[in-house]
DNA sequence: AAAAATAGATGACATTTGTCACTAAATTAG
DNA sequence: CTAATTTAGTGACAAATGTCATCTATTTTT
């Protein structure tokens, strides 16, 4: 018997995904979490042998997970299911060595169909998915960079953002400015919009 | 046995919704769809009991889909099953008198359990959603206002903005600068996430 | 230790956005 | 048929944002 943990913050989707797995005779939903946290300490605790985690989720992200089960050598297979075919989640999400990486947008019978090819050693990624990952090339934000642009994204004036990150306000226009010329773009608006739509931020 | 349409755009979801349904003996699912529209025309053809319904999809919205039932005196109960709690949702929905507005942060057992409720006759809405909708008021933007906002969303200019609706820059600087009034808010990118928030865009 | 890269700041200027008062035309309501 | 409202526009100025060259420490690399 497949042994599977479901990790999921929207409980209405959690539990229905669950249903969807417990349909196969071969398969049972042994746990469930709300964020990574929870998930990865019901690995520590339980005999897990696949791991189907969202991504956007409070506390931490199925990304951080996956890094994190990958660091500790965890047996168990990871498949992301997200909405987002962002190039930067999948990318971060093949560096956590996840076993695939599929969207809510695919059909139902993909999910038992890809947890069994996990089991057996493949590795599914979406080909569109892997181009995406590979154009959007790696993320040219630094850190200060993706701060900053996260905050314009909430409509945050420059003088807010040099408060919150104790810069100058010159600095913080500097960075903007940077910003702009790495994803070519007119305004820090589309530049925030551009990064999120990337996965970069 | 209750005949029930199910209208989500994300296929995993809709197909995982189903199966936890159809886990009910007495319920089953007759029909599915990707969009308002589909819906619609399924409901013609089909005998449908109760319709579960997303908001934001391609072509039609669940909510559009639930006024054009209300308008038809279609027979079914419509249920909203959304991620959003915006006020300006909620009370669209109760103005196209659906039976239900569910947020998919709700256990999955409560699907169940409202379907049976709005099919005994009784309407369900979570008391702090009814709260939102209340506080949140009427939708104070005209309707070339939540153009503009919805362009300013996407870090258009003003430049970008004034074309595509036919206006000179200076009036669409007006209009921005009465969303602002009316919102409270000191930019254009705040004015447009307040809005989106509320369900106003 | 010298050279190079990085992080932060400043000042100056152009452009865009926000604010406001005031028109003018078109619609709507009384 | 007026009066009031709505819709669109203009001009002028203030404030915020974008652009760029330049400067100073601080690290990092060599």
């Amino acid at each position: 018997m497949i042994k599977i943990l479901v990790v999921e913050d929207q409980a209405m989707v959690l539990g229905a995904l669950s249903a969807l797995i417990d349909l196969e005779a071969d398969m049972s939903v042994v746990g469930t979490a709300t964020n990574g946290l929870e998930a990865l300490q019901r690995c520590e605790s339980e005999d897990i042998n696949v791991v189907i985690s969202d991504i956007e989720m409070p506390e931490m992200t199925g990304l951080e997970l996956a890094q994190a089960l990958s660091k500790n050598q965890h047996p168990a297979k990871v498949i992301i299911l997200t909405t987002f075919s962002r190039g930067g989640y999948v990318r971060r999400a093949l560096d956590a060595s996840v076993s695939a990486y599929l969207l809510k947008d695919a059909p139902a019978s993909d999910l038992a169909k890809c947890i069994r090819l996990v089991l057996s050693g493949e590795t599914i990624i979406a080909p569109e998915l892997m181009r995406d990952a590979w154009q959007s090339g790696t993320n040219p934000l630094s850190v200060k960079e993706q701060k900053i642009l996260a905050y314009a994204l909430e409509g945050k004036s420059t003088e807010e953002i040099a408060k919150n990150l104790y810069l100058s306000q010159g600095t913080v226009r500097n960075y903007v400015h940077n910003c702009c010329q790495k994803l070519q773009t007119k305004n820090r608006v589309e530049a925030a919009r551009q990064a999120k739509a990337k996965g970069w931020l």
